[in-house]
RNA sequence: UGAGGGAUCGUCCAAUGGUAGGACACCUGACUCUGGAUCAGGCGAUCGGGGUUCGAAUCCCUGUCCCUCAGCCA
């Protein structure tokens, strides 16, 4: 167990595991689950439970199941367990044949329901919800018992196996656990256990008419699988003590503990299922995997490896403090694992026209470039370089302000891996202003992008040949929200907090070698960013996605004025 | 104001009676054929008030604030 030896502190919940394992409680087994509902596709927020709950199981040399937790027909999909089943592995954890859901433990749930009912600890209950929410009482005020709380168990079994066979209309009756309609915990005020449900079940069909609520299957089901710790989130402190109410009332040989920690919160995105959905049948995203989305599929397709999202649990930890982290540590993360593994290519977003004046007509060179300065083996290619060409038109300024680095009218910088250049004039639409060619010399010289009189360039700049250069669409992402917390402020609806800049789409100029460029490979633009292919590109149609840009220190001194 | 939880740099996480530390962010500087990366440095916190102790983020008392629960959702 490499985390345990290290020196590094263990957070809350491995130490626990970790004192069990020592003290060889469950013979030191360590077996854990995964245990989402297929009612929505996996975010962000999930990879955190997903780490935790895989990577415990593995650091301690134990296992993780994959259970769905599909106990409610009315809201849960099939298209939902392929795309969970599918993101997992794409984060890369495997479970093996232990693949389960709730759902196959129905008829043994029923089975412990009538047995909680001969216990005398269950009855049918003929309250409306109406009625049930008003014997509840309140948080201040104790609850009142059922009417139907004193019915015989036979009557009781009775009308359960009716419920079963489907004799009561949906609503009808319900199965409640028979605890403490005075518990200052409302979670024990008599919970429903089981309700009548006709929508047929995407595994079970129309088998059931009957099904069980999450208290009552997540304990049982856990303890079934024989799990030894069940992590999941705050919310569910309440439910602790019913959890371990049905499992000692049933008098389970296997008793698992609940362990909660806090959900992940991030900065400028929601993460609540309810929310994602919205923002997908409105249309304001493209679907679940919009590369806006926090969702493991969008961010997938954003261009984040499983590297950077297991790198980003690694480092926000594992508390029982409510907290919100920073999108910028995600965005340090990506960088960091994209800047080890991405080849460097050049690419002109925004495309601005150079003629180099005095370099032949039809002259192409091939030019040797660095595919990756972090990465010697990924070795390098040949770049065309030309007389026409383009660069960046925030590499020029007729008058560039202090500090600005590039090019403008009588200076001289370097074009990557190329020639120093030295812009002599340049054209400019009359109509608008805008400046629409750049004349300039080279130094043959300085082939290469190296002075041998050791003349020194403030900059650098990437560039591309026009000729040879080819057309791609590119996505420039940025967060899907402007403000920190977008559900912070009642008064502020959620299209209202949108950041109207989180998709704008260029036509760029990219060097050949991106021609062939395969949907999901990673890429640096030098000087732009990460970018990812995306999946809508087409033979001789590219599209790339930015995953995120570079960190920019002259916007920043340019913000700063 | 019932019950259950929680409060440590701007943010996230450590320190379990013994020098409050790390990461992200931010700010300097060095280096640079990416204004990237890298390197060096800096800024910056124990919710308030009492108490115990040689010594308290940690233990005790008290106050404050925040989160969760009144679904036949999970």
């Amino acid at each position: 167990m490499p985390a345990a030896e290290e020196a590094a502190p263990l957070d809350f919940i491995r130490t626990i595991v970790n004192q069990d394992v020592q003290q060889g409680i469950n013979d030191g087994r360590v077996h854990t689950r995964f245990p989402p509902e297929p009612n929505g596709y996996l975010h962000i927020g999930h990879s955190k439970a997903i780490t935790l709950d895989f990577g415990i199981a593995a650091e301690y040399g134990g296992l993780c199941n994959l259970r769905f937790d599909d106990t409610n027909p009315t809201k849960e999909e099939v298209e939902y367990v392929d795309s969970i089943q599918e993101d997992i592995r794409w984060l890369g954890f495997d479970w093996d044949d232990r693949l389960y859901y709730a759902s196959s433990y129905f008829g043994r749930l029923y089975e412990c329901a009538e047995q909680l009912i001969q216990l005398g600890k269950a009855f049918v209950c003929d309250l409306s919800p109406d009625e049930m929410r008003e014997y509840r009482g309140t948080l201040t005020e104790p609850g009142h018992n059922s009417p139907w709380r004193e019915r015989s168990i036979a009557e009781n079994l009775d009308l359960f196996r009716r419920m079963k066979a489907g004799e009561f209309p949906e609503g009808n009756r319900v199965l409640r656990a028979k605890i403490d309609m005075a518990s200052p915990n409302m979670v024990m005020r008599d919970p429903v256990i089981y309700r009548i449900l006709y929508t047929p079940h995407h595994r079970t069909g129309t088998e059931w008419c009957i099904y069980p609520m999450y208290d009552f299957a997540h304990c049982l089901s856990d303890a079934l699988e024989g799990i030894t710790h069940s992590f999941c989130t705050l919310e569910f402190e309440n439910n602790r003590p019913l959890y371990d109410w049905f499992l000692e009332a049933l008098s389970v040989p296997h008793r698992p503990q609940q362990i909660e920690f806090a959900r992940l919160n991030l900065t400028h995105v929601v993460m609540s299922k309810r929310l994602l959905r919205r923002l997908v049948e409105d249309g304001t995203v493209s679907g679940w995997d919009d590369p806006r989305m926090p969702t493991l599929a969008g961010m997938r397709r954003l261009g984040y490896t499983p590297e950077s999202i297991r790198d980003f649990n690694a480092r926000i930890g594992v508390a029982k403090a409510n907290s919100m982290v920073d999108f910028s540590l995600l965005e340090y993360c990506v960088r960091t694992d994209l800047n080890k593994i991405a080849p460097r290519v050049m690419g002109v977003l925004r495309p601005l026209k150079v003629i180099i004046d005095n370099y032949p007509e039809d002259q192409v060179e091939e030019l040797q470039a660095i595919n990756n300065p972090e990465d010697p083996s990924a070795g390098t290619r040949a770049v065309p370089f030309s007389r026409e060409l383009y660069i960046e038109q925030d590499d020029f300024r007729i008058d560039p302000p202090p500090k600005y680095f590039r090019l403008a009218p009588g200076r001289e910088v370097r074009l990557r891996y190329a020639y120093f250049i030295t812009c002599n004039s340049y054209e400019t639409d009359p109509a608008t202003g805008e400046v629409t060619v750049l004349h300039c010399t080279y130094d043959p010289a300085t082939r290469g992008g190296d002075s041998p009189d050791g003349r020194k360039v403030k900059a650098t700049l990437h560039w591309v040949s026009e000729r040879h250069a080819i057309g791609a669409e590119v996505r420039l992402f940025d967060r899907l929200f402007s403000v920190a917390d977008p559900t912070a402020d009642a008064s502020q609806s959620l299209s209202e907090q949108l950041n109207p800049s989180s998709l704008e789409v260029v036509q760029a100029q990219v060097e050949p070698s991106l021609g062939d460029a395969p949907v999901g490979a990673h890429y640096q633009l030098e000087r732009q960013g990460y970018f990812t292919v995306d999946r809508d590109s087409r033979p001789g149609q590219l599209v790339l996605n930015r995953t995120v840009a570079l960190r920019d220190t002259w916007a920043k001194i340019e913000q700063k004025g």
